[in-house]
DNA sequence: TCGCAGGTGGTCG
DNA sequence: CGACCACCTGCG
C-alpha cells in the first residue's frame, strides 16, 4: 500500500463457530503471527490485515481492509459460509471420542487458501519443523516474491509465482535453506508453470515431492477437497490414543476415517490434530 | 554428539 | 508392492 493512504477496518457481525487461535494454530497455515492482543496479523491473498475476533459479540475486525475485499477475498477465505455447528453435530453424534476433541477446538474453520501458496507451504512443510517451515516461507517471499505493503513497521513480500520459481535451479534458492526441498520446489514449480494448476489428487501425486500426506493437504487448505484426511505423525498419535488404531497403519487410519468421517474428513482431521497438539 | 521435526523418493527383497 | 532409509537444516 502507500504510504497515507487511508487505512480502514472492516467489522462483521453475527460470526459463530469461530476463534482465530483455532483457526490460525491447527496446522493450516504459515504466514499468521499471534499478536500480544489476541489478534492475528498475516498476509494471505496478496493482502496484509489484522483481525480481532469479539468472541462475546460474534463480532469480528478486520484491519487495513474495506469492505469490497471483505466481501471479495476474506468472507471465502474464512469459509464464513458454512455452518460448522452443524458439521460439529454431526460428528459428534454417536462418537464421543470426536465430541472430546471438537470440545477443544470449537472455533476451526477450514481456510480456502491459494492453491500455489498451499503448494509451496506444505512442499516445505515435510519432515521440518514450524519455526523452519515458517522461516523458509518467509526467507522466500522476501528473496523472490514480490512487495505487497509495510504494515505496522514490517515489510511483506508475497509467495513467488510458479513462473518465478521455475526459471530458477535448486542452488539458487540456497539462501532460503530448504535443504532437499529446493529441487521439490523447483520441478513442482515447473511442471506446474508448464501443465497448469493440479485440480485432481492424481495431478497432485504427480508433482516432485508430493506424497499422500502433502497432496492430502493441498487438496483439503487448497482446493476445497473437504473429504481429504491427511495423516501426518500428529494425527498417527492421536488416532491410536484415541480410537486404538495402530500407529503405524495409515490404511487402517484412512480406511477409519472414509467409513466413519466420509466427507467431513478435512473437518474431523483439523479437530483431531488440534486436540493432541493440545494435549502434548 | 545425535535424534528429531506436519514425509518423500529411491532401492531393495 | 511393502518395508526400509537417506535426506537439508537448526535446535535441544
Amino acid at each position: 500500500m502507500k504510504s497515507g493512504e487511508a487505512m480502514s477496518k472492516f467489522q462483521k457481525d453475527g460470526i459463530k463457530d469461530f476463534d482465530l487461535e483455532h483457526i490460525f494454530d491447527c496446522g493450516q497455515c504459515f504466514r499468521w503471527e499471534r499478536e500480544e492482543d489476541g489478534s492475528y496479523t498475516g498476509i494471505a491473498m496478496g493482502k496484509v490485515v489484522n483481525m480481532a475476533f469479539d468472541s462475546d459479540r460474534g463480532v469480528l475486525t478486520i484491519d487495513n481492509c474495506d469492505r469490497k475485499d471483505f466481501e471479495e477475498i476474506w468472507h471465502r477465505y474464512l469459509d464464513l459460509d458454512r455452518d460448522y455447528g452443524q458439521i460439529k453435530k454431526t460428528l459428534s453424534d454417536e462418537d464421543d471420542v470426536m465430541k472430546k476433541a471438537i470440545s477443544h477446538g470449537t472455533g476451526i474453520r477450514i481456510l480456502r487458501q491459494d492453491l500455489w501458496e498451499t503448494i509451496v507451504s506444505f512442499l516445505i512443510s515435510q519432515n521440518n519443523n514450524i519455526p523452519r517451515i515458517k522461516g523458509c516461507i518467509e526467507n522466500l517471499s522476501r528473496e523472490f516474491g514480490d512487495f505487497v505493503g509495510e504494515y505496522r513497521g514490517k515489510e511483506y513480500y508475497s509467495i513467488p509465482e510458479a513462473k518465478v520459481l521455475a526459471g530458477l535451479s535448486p542452488s539458487d534458492l540456497g539462501s532460503v535453506k530448504l535443504g532437499y526441498r529446493a529441487r521439490y520446489i523447483v520441478e513442482t514449480a515447473s511442471c506446474v508453470f508448464e501443465k497448469g494448476m493440479p485440480n485432481t489428487m492424481e495431478q497432485l501425486t504427480e508433482l516432485c515431492g508430493v506424497g499422500p500426506k502433502v497432496a492430502n493437504c493441498i487438496a483439503l487448505f487448497g482446493m476445497g477437497k473437504y473429504d481429504s484426511f491427511p495423516i501426518d505423525v500428529w494425527v498417527r498419535r492421536v488416532m491410536n490414543l484415541l480410537y486404538g488404531i495402530d500407529e503405524n497403519d495409515k490404511k487402517a487410519m484412512a480406511d477409519f476415517a472414509d467409513k466413519h468421517f466420509g466427507e467431513l474428513g478435512g473437518f474431523a482431521q483439523q479437530y483431531l490434530f488440534y486436540y493432541i497438539r493440545e494435549n502434548s
